[in-house]
DNA sequence: CAGTGGCCCTGAGCGC
DNA sequence: TGCGCTCAGGGCCACT
């Protein structure tokens, strides 16, 4: 489900009214893609500092406790969402971790349980150093340009998509926005990646900064069940322009989006707008 | 080292 | 209504 900008979102919902909270207490549904690595009491009255993002990572940190450092670092995999309610429900079958404080109860959902929330003791070191330390640049990094995605691209033999998607020389756009950047950028997805000239990297870095930018101020995008920290549905799925819409018209071109299979994931383009 | 595919899970939708 | 199949917004890891 989150891509970047759902994660973004679900960031801003929810920052501010958890800063400064203290730790009440944990509980842990059934297990998540790894163990938490950390025993609740080492958490217990922590206070939660200001959450970031890097990737599609959220990063928790929690203060004090004596011992200084240390925080959790989340995930939302693929059917992953939070909530941060002032009253809490009951616990459903999917809320696999709660995150009981001072100022509200944070709780993770996720039906697919391809999300991670895992106790680090930094962002540089420890678990989080080693998860954070494959990813590239951040989309909106003023070093993420045509030239830094050239050079990234240089020498890979795979279709520029999948070189997208690996988030490896910039992260954050997943399978839409990777779709919606290569749209916007008109760029065929099965270009190799390593081809590419420097004026069409430069437009590409420029989609997908443009694309994400404007995913995230439309709240995300909500193609079933995406919602923010306090259950607000995004709208980006609106203006999608490619994504989800084999065989309906292009909007440009009037010709019909074609769905082929990359890597093992749906890959939607316009034949006659995006060229190899 | 780049590239490929399996795998971790559950639920929804569709054809029969 | 039920069954079996396919597909889904991610990414780690083993293997070639």
């Amino acid at each position: 489900m989150p891509e970047l900008p759902e994660v973004e979102v679900t960031r801003r919902s929810f920052a501010d009214a958890i800063a400064g909270a203290r730790v009440q207490g944990v509980r842990l549904g059934k297990p998540l893609r790894w163990p938490l690595g950390v025993a609740e009491q080492v958490m217990l009255g922590r206070e939660v500092g200001a959450v970031t993002r890097r990737g599609k990572y959220l990063w928790l940190p929690l203060h004090g406790g004596g011992a200084s450092g240390g925080g959790l670092l989340l995930h939302l995999g693929m059917s992953g969402s939070l909530a941060f309610q002032t009253r809490p429900a009951e616990p459903g079958p999917h809320d696999h971790f709660d995150l009981r404080t001072s100022q509200g109860l944070l709780r993770l959902n996720d039906p697919r349980r391809f999300g991670a929330v895992v106790w680090s003791e930094s962002l540089e070191q420890g678990p989080a150093a080693k998860l954070l330390a494959g990813l590239g640049l951040e989309p909106f990094d003023p070093r993420f340009d045509g030239p830094h995605l050239k050079v990234g691209l240089s020498g890979r033999r795979v279709a520029i998509k999948q070189a997208l998607l690996a988030g490896d020389i910039v992260v954050g756009a997943g399978n839409i926005y990777a779709c919606e950047a290569l749209f916007l950028a008109g760029i065929d997805p099965r270009a190799q990646a390593g081809r590419l000239s420097g004026p069409r990297c430069a437009r590409l870095a420029a989609a997908v900064r443009q694309v994400l930018g404007a995913a995230v101020e439309a709240g995300g995008t909500t193609l079933r069940d995406f919602k923010d920290a306090h259950g607000v549905a995004g709208s980006f799925q609106m203006q999608a322009q490619v994504y989800g819409r084999e065989g309906e018209s292009c909007r440009v071109c009037q010709t019909p989006i074609r769905r082929i299979v990359q890597g093992q994931r749906s890959t939607f383009f316009c034949p006659t707008c995006q060229k190899r």
